[in-house]
This record gives C-alpha cells, structure tokens and sequence, in this order.
DNA sequence: CGGTGCTTTGAGCATACTCAACATCAGTGG
DNA sequence: CCACTGATGTTGAGTATGCTCAAAGCACCG
C-alpha cells in the first residue's frame, strides 16, 4: 500500500538548466526514491512536500522525516540511497546527477576536512535508529544494538562474535527506548534461545550472527513459532 | 542519578596546541557538556567512548548517541548545545573552541553553499524525534507532532493556531511510532480536552498553545489528572 | 447514489512497564 | 582474606498503554 508499485519513478522532465540540474514534477504518492537503489541523483524540493521512509521486510514503516521546499533528498555517503523517498503533495523538484553531488562533496573536503561526511553519516545512524524506536519490539532492539557494536568490534579489528558492554544496563535502555529489566529480560531470552552466550555483565558472545540478524530484521519465525509452541 | 551533580565539568587541561584546540581529560561519568548551555566549546574524541541525550523535565532520558574516537561532540548551529554529553569511560579529548567552530563553518559556507548547516539541522530534528518515539506517550507524541506543525506555520507567515494535516494518518502513525487508530484516539483526545478543534480531517485549530505546549513537554499533570479522575 | 478509501470508535488482548524482591559484583575496611 | 555495603543487574507478578481486529462513519468521485 505505502510502496507504490511504479516502475516508473521519473517524473515529467521540465526544463534542463546548464546540464548540471534538471527541472522534474511528480504527482501526490508517487515514488521519487527507492531505498537501496544505487545512487544517481539527488533532489532539492522547490515546492510541495516530501516524506522519506525505512520498511523492515515485513512492511513495518519508519517515516524518518517530513522536507519542505529548500531541502536536499537522497543525499547519501555510500553508493545505495538510505531510505525511499515519496511525494506528499505534488512537488516540484531539482534533480541533481550524483556526479553534481561529489562535486559538491569536493567542495567541503577541498576545505581540509571530513566534518560534512561524519555529520551525514551520523544523521545515517539517528535515521536507523527512528526505525529501531519507533518500529521494533524489544528483542528485535537488542539485535540490532548487538549487531552494531559487532560491526564495531569487527571495524576495529576484533571478532566481531565479542561484543564488549560498555555502558551499563540502563544507558543500554535509554539508547534503545526500553526499561532496564526489559533489556535484562531480552539478553536472557536470546541466551536462553542459544544465541548469544553471556561472560560477566560486560561480555557478549555471540553464538549465531545469522540467527541475530535475522531476529534484527524482523524475520516472521518469531511469530510462527510462538504459534506453534 | 544520571545527570551528575558537578558543578566544574572541566576535565584536566592536559597541554596546549596552538592555542586552537588543547587536550583534555575526563573520567567516567563526568558531564562534558550539558544541554541548554550557552556553546563555548565544542570536542572531538580522541580516546574513550561518550553518550549525549536529552531529558524531558520529568526526568525521562534518550541516549541519542553513542560516540567513538574521531567523532566531535557538540557541534550545533544554534548558540545553545542540543544535549548533554557524558564520558561513559575515560575519556581524552580535544576541545576546540566555539570559534574554531565558526571558522570551520566558515569554511564551508565559503565555499558557497549552506549545506552543512541543513545537515545539522536534520540531524537535530533526527535527534528530538528520537526523544519522541524511544521516551514519550502516545498524547505527548501528537502534542509534539502538531506543535512542529505549528512552528512551520509561523515560520511561513501563517498563524501558527491553524495547522494543516497534508499527510495522513497513516503517515502521521508511521512518523511517531503509532497506530493510525491510536493517532485518531489521541488526536480526539486532545479535541475532548478542549485544546485543539478540528475542521475535516485536515485542519486542526490550537485552542491552547500552552496545554498543548504543556503535555509535549511531558507535564507530570496528566498523570494527576488521571489520579484525581 | 453506490462505491472505495480513509478515519473513527469499540472491545479484547499483548507487549513492555512498574514495583518489588533477590542476586551478583566491585569496592572498602576490618 | 573475607564480611559488609552500595550499586548494578536479574527475575517475578501484576498492570497499563497502545496494538489488533472488527465494524461503522464519512468524504470524495465516478
């Protein structure tokens, strides 16, 4: 219902101006984006209003943010846009070639420094984490927060099967958006299930990064087997 | 318990580095910046792990980060800090001062775009919408949502009492971390109250802005009201 | 007018919260 | 070295908030 099924997410090309940007309208629902969809082009809302989106495969929604005229859609660091982007009204748009958008990347790291980069990256993680509070039950929580300090842990040069805790408990909750016995009551149930083995409070490992990131994109077992239990 | 009573949130200066940036140090638990405050400093981590959340004046709290070596903690474009930054371990870092900030801005804006700036302010709105959905009720979550909605109005010349919904509640729903029917409840709510009308299903008039100001803010009234009921 | 899609309202239920007790751990001093 | 203490974490029982499912109300549109 949400992902509109267009195969043709090109609005109507209005004017081209000196090549760099192009002139495009889209119509109420129509799909400007989609996420995961390999990086061409980027947006600057001139008129109307746009919203942008995370689904888990099971079709659960995160709308991370609502754009008015003047903001940038689709920017994005890697080569793969982060969230599906949708018109809310009709809008009118620039659209920008990803070639535009490196050469004003460029820009900033000319200047010396990789600030621009960390705060979009930053803004990458605040939007998986608007899915994680807003869309995901308590285990799934907990998945996912394992799995990132894996990737840390990996990204630094560890095995990423040894996640280290940090921080206590009740930053854990406060992170995550749940109460403190409700993340001890997760670590226990994943390690019931086999997944992941506790050493001390601050000790993690885990047994099964499939099983992990499965429970972490909300796979439907979970419900199947509560039915056949 | 969380907000550390500490009244000298300096850490030890440990050496100067022309005069730019210079070295410090704090242990954990230390509060290195705290939201609300006038911005003198900004800080990048050097050694350590820190977290920055806000708190609702009840006391309620959302870690919106947890933050590593290589990341700056405090940039913001406003002259207030977004939040409070604590060292979950011991930390090293370099403070820079608030016009080392300006100037790396400069920067950027020299080079003829305000991009930066409006990455800054996502990332701020990505960060008080995390607020939203790990920490506040489903009332303070509408309450919340209309207000943003107000303040557009006003920013754009209209009165800032009269809000038009351009999404629905479906939308609405998947933005705060909601139900559609728990949108509709809440929003009805709200009219039974007597602090907001609604006109079709798009318009709603603020009767009160202070009400409404008051359960997005997390007033312990609700509460008693329920209690008195 | 009858349809279709969105919104509202109602009833029952489930997930995660609250409150409380207990366990574990780290640090301290006898 | 070990008992004591306070802080942190776990587990249990009951509950509340918001979800699900279902039906009815509305509005827009052919």
């Amino acid at each position: 219902m949400a992902v509109a099924i267009d195969p043709e997410p090109y609005g109507a090309v209005d004017g081209q101006v000196s090549g760099i940007r192009s002139l495009v309208s889209y119509s109420v629902g129509k799909t400007v984006l989609f996420e995961g969809d390999r990086t061409k082009h980027f947006f600057e809302i001139i008129k109307g209003v746009m919203k942008h989106y995370k689904l888990l495969p099971d079709g659960r929604r995160q709308i991370t943010g609502f754009l008015y005229p003047g903001s940038y859609v689709g920017l994005t660091l890697g080569d793969r846009v982060a969230y599906t982007a949708e018109a809310v009204t009709d809008v009118r748009l620039w659209r920008y070639s990803r070639a535009g958008f490196e050469r004003l990347m460029e820009h900033t790291r000319g200047s010396g420094q990789p600030l621009l980069e960390m705060v979009i990256s930053e803004l990458h993680t605040a939007q998986d984490q608007m899915l994680l509070l807003g869309r995901m039950t308590a285990q799934e929580r907990i998945a996912a927060f394992l799995l990132t300090l894996a990737q840390r842990s990996e990204a630094h040069g560890r095995r990423a099967s040894q996640v280290h805790l940090l921080m206590n408990r009740s930053d854990i909750a406060d992170y995550v958006g749940l109460a403190t016995e409700t993340v001890s009551r997760s670590l226990a149930q994943l390690k019931r299930q086999g997944i992941i083995n506790m050493l001390g409070h601050q000790n993690v490992t885990i047994l099964s990064l499939d099983r992990l990131r499965q429970i972490a994109e909300g796979e439907e077992v979970s419900r199947l087997a509560v039915c056949s239990a």
